[in-house]
DNA sequence: ATAGCTATGTTTAGTAA
DNA sequence: ATTACTAAACATAGCTA
């Protein structure tokens, strides 16, 4: 059979779900480039597979990109919220509500502020690697049946 | 006129590059959502165009991606020994001497890391800020004394 | 995993508002 | 800056290899 209307949702088998990923994230580095050539402006594009493959694209530079984005003074973070597929905006925002740390940070002071700091530097980078970790794990095991 | 076979190159006039512009980065993103949500990968887009306004689009967010790409291990290694979960122990251990954060990150699934990895970049700025506050506020009343 | 195929749904250049 | 319109160009689901 040949193409039907797609609703945009997850795909449930796994290998299916692979090639859609390969074949669309192709398409979005496709649009990327066109972007960037024809209206000769920055962008870039970072994915993960859930294999946990990275593929990344940007002009002039993926990482001049980010860090003229992190540098940006105020990031108006544009991502529309016209609820199409929003989807992923609603979830951002939920994570926002989460109100996970509490920790009354107007009260503290310089020295207080600069452990907070160092110590949320380690714990990100923790956190960082577990996420890695268990991408790696997971990529082994679907390994596993390839000869 | 309708379209006509197009030729990916720099658009010279200023107004149509600036129409394509913003038809094609709302196309881009729209394709990237679709990615994220049919495939359940992670993904980031950021453009700024030539007027040097910022888009971006990110889930679960643009730093959670943005972070995980400049912590990535190597671009397309393979996971070979270091995907093993046992890599967050010794620095768990170091972390109990700290007492700051006692969360149990070995034990927490995706989603978990990504809320609170979420939570961490939020958290980071308000200590950022509250840091600024203090250094600014400092520095102004040095500032009372000179001319 | 990635590539070729084809029918069909989707995007977009040109234009005007 | 963004939006509506239309027809041509384009991307891609479902297959096969």
């Amino acid at each position: 059979m040949v193409r039907t209307k797609v609703e945009i949702k997850r795909i449930e088998d796994k290998a299916k779900r692979h090639t859609t990923f390969t074949k669309r994230r192709q398409g979005l580095f496709k649009k990327a480039k066109e972007l960037v050539k024809r209206c000769d402006a920055q962008a870039a594009v970072i994915t993960f597979s859930l294999a946990g493959n990275i593929f990344a694209f940007g002009h002039p530079s993926v990482d001049s990109v980010v860090n003229r984005y992190t540098a940006a003074p105020e990031q108006d973070e544009e991502a529309e919220k016209k609820g199409e597929d929003g989807v992923v905006d609603e979830e951002t925002k939920e994570d926002e509500e989460t109100g996970m740390f509490e920790v009354p940070v107007k009260d503290m002071d310089m020295e207080e502020l600069e452990k907070l700091n160092v110590a949320m530097e380690e714990m990100k980078k923790k956190v960082v690697d577990r996420i890695n970790g268990i991408v790696s794990s997971s990529k082994n095991e679907e390994d596993l049946g390839l000869p």
